[in-house]
DNA sequence: GAAATAGTGTCTATGAGACAGTATATA
DNA sequence: TATATACTGTCTCATAGACACTATTTC
């Protein structure tokens, strides 16, 4: 067992993902403390070893605290550690990534002190998070197109040209309409809302049917959308 | 900055896995010191902030010492880590797995040290080591299905049947033989040894083509295999 | 009715599984 | 020649993309 001075320092980031005008944005947030301090990075924090039961706990932890956001989806990305990755020293970082509809943002008191960033125009971000981010953007691109990821980027009601949208933004392609009806009807993953027509306005002509997602859990398919 | 004692104690964890009698094994290591020494678990260690860069140091550097391996296919699983798992109190294991042919196992010399033992008949181990393992071959099989990952399991060279066989073993699956023909003919990933043949026996009749890897590097497919 | 968006039906091409059939070795 | 394994060719079926067509709303 090493001295304790040996001991890395570990923390946890989480990167924050929303869609804002129909792009991908990232959530940032300045940064309280030295090093960096006023900063903008990632929502991250120490664990409390007296407090978090586990590594799941100190990210919900931490996002609950500095982004005022609970029962959101989060899942862990990857851990980053070395020597010159912190100033203070040898450190770890268990990185997550987080996706919430916007709305919450806004309806989250905490959510005032976050800026939205849209990931094509991300500023330097201090330690390696923007190596972090890459990494989130990655895995979402990918995992979405096998996955029911994107349902989380939209609010509880949403409608199918909705949901291709965001399977669209995510992962920068545009998918076959009928096709991508086709696959996710088959899938199961969403259900009508008995009576929900979206509003239709002068844009939007003819109302489409709202669904919402079948449970809270990811599902994950056997082959792309 | 929390004080030094109450950082969390950090470790590295590799799933070692090779392929014996047709079926996938995982390397374990009794342990050298306490808690749980003698008992039989994961290859791991603490990171030494003086000596290793970065989290992928560490790890090759403790399968180098403990397992006499290097240069073997490695990749980051997951991060386990929490109050409950170390008898020492709050610790975080970054996990790794790793794959090796059997072959190379019996050319280390540390190698006879690892205890092999059939991923179906794995012995309790201790910390959260079987958690560990249970991820790391669920990463395996699905990741298989979908990459080049299982040719790390075969030597240097090997015939198109013994692919297969591979490809089968870890996914616990029975492939169309033409078709897998195609597609791993198709995706490039093999070249064919010139003038390689595999010996013919009693058993194995006519000689098969040997084919080796393209390039040491994994390759992820669009598709499934 | 014109325009715009929502949603459906159907043709075609691609690719995977099934499996018959051919090739090459041992004994 | 009998047998076992290696390898190839081809048929059929499932599924995704393309795209024409219908439906419902606003103005």
């Amino acid at each position: 067992m090493p001295d304790q001075n040996t001991r890395p320092i570990v923390t946890v980031d989480a990167a924050l993902f929303t869609i804002v005008d129909g792009a991908l944005a990232l959530a940032l947030l300045e940064r309280a403390a030295a090093p960096f301090q006023g900063r903008p990075a990632l929502i991250g924090g120490y664990i409390h070893p007296e407090e978090d039961r586990d590594i799941a706990d100190a990210v919900h932890r931490i996002i609950r605290n500095k982004a005022g956001l609970r029962d959101i989806f989060i899942e862990q990305l990857a851990t980053f550690g070395g020597v010159r990755r912190d100033p203070r020293g040898w450190s770890v970082s268990v990185a997550y990534y987080a996706l919430v509809p916007k709305e919450r943002l806004s309806a989250a008191k905490a959510g005032a002190a976050l800026k939205l960033a849209p990931i094509d125009r991300l500023p330097e971000l201090p330690f390696d998070h923007n190596a972090i981010v890459a990494a989130a953007l990655a895995r979402l691109r990918n995992k979405s197109s096998y996955s029911s990821l994107p349902t989380f980027l939209l609010p509880e009601e949403f409608s199918f040209p909705e949901l291709k949208a965001v399977y669209d933004t995510v992962m920068g392609t545009a998918l076959n309409d009928s096709a991508f009806r086709r696959k996710i009807g088959d899938l199961k993953i969403i259900e009508e809302v008995p009576e929900g027509r979206s509003a239709a306005t002068a844009q939007r002509k003819r109302p489409a049917q709202l669904y919402r997602r079948k449970g809270s859990a990811l599902v994950e398919f056997d082959r792309t959308v």
